[in-house]
DNA sequence: TTGACAACATACCCGGTAGTATGTTCATCA
DNA sequence: TGATGAACATACTACCGGGTATGTTGTCAA
């Protein structure tokens, strides 16, 4: 009893880290952002996070991977719907997007660390953690890839190379992460209706068909 | 007679230091890429870099600019077309493709600059640049959100709102900056082609008519 | 030929930041 | 109740990188 409370405690403090820290990597970068600013945005000072994580890299590393799990929280339910492809990948899709929105600081810093693998901009200790998130997020886009590739199978979507299409698909979901700003007393059928015009270019970008999604 | 050997040697040393530093910019970041690393790969040292240009953050505002006369360049011809509005913008926005695919370091420094502009990671002295250069980026975007403002005008688009379409455009049109890889003994025909299934994916999204693009 | 200047290289300063070493406080438990 | 350790804060070090001050070399013009 009293050990829960206190690794619930554990994981409140974590976590406000976490949420400090990806909005710091999202509004600076990884170069830019320090973790005396991330301790700063929370009223305390390196010690706390240094407690908690070995370095910058590891803090960074947590960030990317609590997103990642978001994402696939997100999907999991989705994923496994019986039917054809085209309207589950809708499904999908759409959670996607609304994922990038409502945890937009999580996916930002996700996007950045998968720039940086990309990139080559790790250190040789970085490449084991990043190795593994990045993995992640190759299985968590082959759910995509392989619903895709089945709605072309099925006739429902049209495209050329499946890599291609895929990277451009991504691309187009994970956008709102660059330009999507919060509004004043935006209502949940904002966001909804958001994610509704960035899932229907996807899907003509796929080559959909183009029936009712909404 | 002598003075344009001399400018032009100079023009060559600054546009081998714009080279430089747009690689460095593109494979580490603005924060992380530093003076002495541009210099390295020149071999040179800073001095030659600071002999040039006052600080690493207008070095980056000309790597910038360049980035941007380049994409007027590319497309200034094609923009003025005649005759309906949707294979303006598939030329317009094919020869943008290529470009992004051909210039893509200095592409991916404007993205930066772009996107540090968005997040406010601006110094108080960057902002006056760098408004001008966004002005840049805004107009060059403008010929493009014109031309699908007509193509839809004229019935060959279909989509809901023009600043997300135009977002949305965007991010798939300049895609290439991040997952294209220049393979060995890649021919001007495969880069054509890479770029006519990008150009496919954003008509498709636009709800454009699918008829013959290549 | 020489002086002046462009085009760098060299050497140095200094602020910021990752990481560390050491205190301090408070709760828990024997 | 005293000891112990978690959860921090404080103080410090080391280093990197932007920027500067100054030296060096080649070239051109008078």
């Amino acid at each position: 009893m009293a050990i829960s409370v206190r690794e619930n405690a554990l994981d409140n403090s974590r976590l406000d880290i976490l949420q400090a820290a990806a909005k710091c990597f999202m509004e600076r970068g990884y170069a830019a952002a320090s973790i005396d600013e991330v301790a700063r945005s929370l009223g305390a000072t390196k010690g706390r996070i240094y407690h908690h994580y070995p370095s910058k890299s590891d803090l960074f590393a947590d960030v990317f991977r609590v997103g990642m799990e978001m994402n696939f929280e997100a999907i999991e339910p989705l994923r496994r719907l019986d039917g054809p492809a085209l309207p589950r990948w809708c499904e999908m899709a759409r959670a996607h997007v609304i994922q990038m929105i409502t945890t937009r600081a999580f996916q930002r810093a996700v996007w950045i660390g998968v720039e940086m693998h990309l990139r080559g901009a790790t250190t040789p200790e970085q490449r084991d953690v990043f190795e593994d998130l990045i993995g992640l997020r190759t299985q968590y886009g082959n759910y995509f890839r392989e619903t895709i590739a089945a709605a072309r199978d099925e006739g429902s979507m049209r495209f050329d190379d499946l890599s291609i299409a895929n990277q451009l698909m991504f691309m187009t979901l994970n956008s709102p992460i660059f330009w999507y700003r919060q509004r004043i007393g935006e209502t949940r059928a904002e966001i909804e209706d958001l994610a509704g015009q960035v899932v229907a270019f996807a899907l003509g970008g796929l080559g959909g068909k183009q029936e009712e999604m909404r």
